[in-house]
DNA sequence: AACTATTTATAAGA
DNA sequence: TTCTTATAAATAGTT
């Protein structure tokens, strides 16, 4: 995304790396402003700098998208946020939680599915290997393979994602 | 950065902000990747979509970066959470459950990265086809894939049980 | 879910 | 550092 492309790897120059870190820090809040933005989506970022010191963002307000964040899973039936907001009780919430397991479960069964299928296609493919008299792998069979294996990658982070949504939700519930 | 520049306030299509909010978060998502790799950054990102699921980033791990805000959070902030409610046991209960929860996404982690060594070795092998003289897989080659491909297969297997098994508690601590 | 025409972000350079 | 610019990357609209 400049003059060269870089491998994404730490930057070792010690000046270069401040200068990439400003302007990504920038070009990151930026991008989470418009991600509000345009979808009515609430945002919060915080970083630490190398040099350990932090930055946040928040949209529509940092310390608000913390708070519910926070509040998310607490318990709250004396009170209300000034905001209105109110908070269920905290078995409701756990119920919620379980039900996001549940479907990340879901998914993750899928996923297998689909490495399952790409097994059998492997198997199918190797088969083919000793009954035709070409021994050998077609590029369009390549391509196909790379499709799938790219499907199956983006079902695992996708997991990943889905994971540390909940783990994070709940560690935040952890504070007493 | 698309067909055509878009005004930078709220998209009316709900379907549209949702495809919309899909990809930005991934864009985001990974920006705040780079970022941390680049210049050994930590960042964590929170975002709520206009459906008001909960989604979250983290790195170098969502829950240490959420841990050092907290406690930032909580020095300049008076607010007080309803003191006087005692969680004992169940706290206990739900610190090991996030443990659990931690080391799934880690082994998610883990998995995502034998995916990307899997895509690797298949990128060099396909270059090799137009390297080689003869354009064809060995049948070494195919197993030690085969066996790749296993290991990424257990390892997905391996997540499921862990999630299933995290889920199980959450809801048997569901009984206040 | 893929695909491009474009816009945007940014790595180097000044 | 701040500005510029050539190039890489993200993505809006399309199929």
């Amino acid at each position: 995304m400049g003059r060269r492309k870089i491998k994404m790897e730490e930057v070792q120059d010690t000046n270069t790396k401040q200068v990439t870190f400003s302007k990504r820090r920038l070009g990151l809040f930026k991008k989470a402003s418009e991600l509000a933005t345009l979808c009515n989506a609430e945002v919060g970022i915080v970083v630490f700098s190398p040099g350990n010191k932090p930055y946040s963002f928040g949209k529509p307000n940092f310390d608000l998208i913390a708070e519910r964040f926070k509040s998310e899973f607490e318990e709250t039936d004396s009170f209300e946020t000034s905001s209105g907001y109110r908070r269920g009780s905290r078995a409701r919430q756990e119920k919620k939680i379980c039900k996001r397991l549940n479907s990340v479960v879901e998914d993750a069964e899928a996923e297998k599915k689909h490495g399952e299928d790409l097994h059998n296609w492997l198997e199918s493919a190797e088969e083919d290997r000793f009954n035709k008299p070409i021994d050998e792998f077609t590029l369009e069979e390549l391509k196909e393979f790379e499709a799938k294996m790219k499907r199956l990658r983006g079902g695992i982070q996708s997991n990943i994602d889905h994971m540390q949504a909940s783990s994070s939700l709940l560690f935040l519930s952890n504070d007493d």
